[in-house]
DNA sequence: TTCAACTTTCAAACATTTCTGAAACCTGCA
DNA sequence: TGCAGGTTTCAGAAATGTTTGAAAGTTGAA
């Protein structure tokens, strides 16, 4: 497989692969992309790479600067912005996690707590319901201060806990 | 809040949420219905709590089902088919686990090793690609055995090791 | 067999999400 | 101040994903 081959089928799988994630195909394609560059790339090298439009580009690289994946690099004496993304993979892992977090578990707990205040008829349906909603609570926050430690830790601390699991 | 309105809440929410997390709305929401239900629910009681078609209640049933989270129970005399979902938490966490490793980090590890055989040219940018995929490739395999490991472990020993996290 | 009770399938309708491209907007400098 | 070089916005178009409902399929009992 020659170079710009290789590049092109990472782009597209990594965008099929957002998609399941629940994000969207060109904001994982741009990324990838960006992953890949040894230098920070243009609006318009981003759009020729991948072929997508000005607004698509923009709004694209906007989400994941948002998502704190992706940098605005000023060139000196250039107008033009460039963006290059975070190489680091455990620190990009992290930020991913830290993201899922805010946006995923965070919500559930909420709504978790707020269905809890049931007032008066305790059926075998409202006393299940009240069962499995705590108990669901439960393991949300597990998982959610288990990814608030991780987020903390350094790689090699990462790698060392791994060894340690049984 | 009185507990008709605390489950449609928990219903409803939870089907959002699984749109953000890549899993149809449909099918999160009928995975909610089951999971607070004492009883085996039919097709048919499905459809009517979440206002579905048949057609849409039978897809999402067999996705879940798929998804190793709900399973056909019979009642004997009875021809229809009920459904009742697994009420451990633990054990839905970790069927859940094991599939999005199946679905979403299994087939990326494929791509990242396909990836990687580039003939040729060795320009800074090829290198990078290189690097980048070979780095990739390791953490992804890395978190692919830790929820290997993690969906095998029973609830008390996951307890355990959280306790243990710096 | 045949029938009734049920489940499954799938093309078409519908809903939602994403993308485009042109216009509006910003900003530093001649 | 006007303008060139750039960014941002957003309404409508396109693509994608979901749902419906009716027809076809299955199954166990008489």
């Amino acid at each position: 497989m020659k170079f710009e081959e290789a590049k092109a089928l990472l782009i597209r799988s990594w965008g099929t692969l957002g998609s399941s994630w629940g994000i969207n195909k060109t904001m994982a394609q741009i990324h990838a992309l960006l992953l890949v560059s040894p230098e920070p790339l243009s609006t318009e090298d981003v759009m020729e790479e991948i072929n997508i439009s000005r607004g698509n580009a923009n709004m694209n690289l906007r989400a994941l600067i948002d998502w704190g994946l992706v940098r605005k690099h000023i060139k000196p004496g250039e107008r033009k912005e460039y963006f290059y993304s975070e190489k680091d993979v455990w620190e990009v892992a992290k930020q991913v996690a830290r993201e899922r977090r805010k946006r995923e578990l965070q919500p559930v707990v909420k709504i978790l707590e707020e269905v809890q205040n049931i007032e008066g008829e305790k059926t075998a349906a409202s006393k299940e319901f009240m069962r499995m909603t705590k108990e669901l609570k439960k393991y949300v926050e597990k998982s959610d201060a288990m990814l608030d430690k991780m987020t903390r830790i350094d790689q090699s601390l990462f790698f060392k806990l791994l060894l340690k699991l049984p």
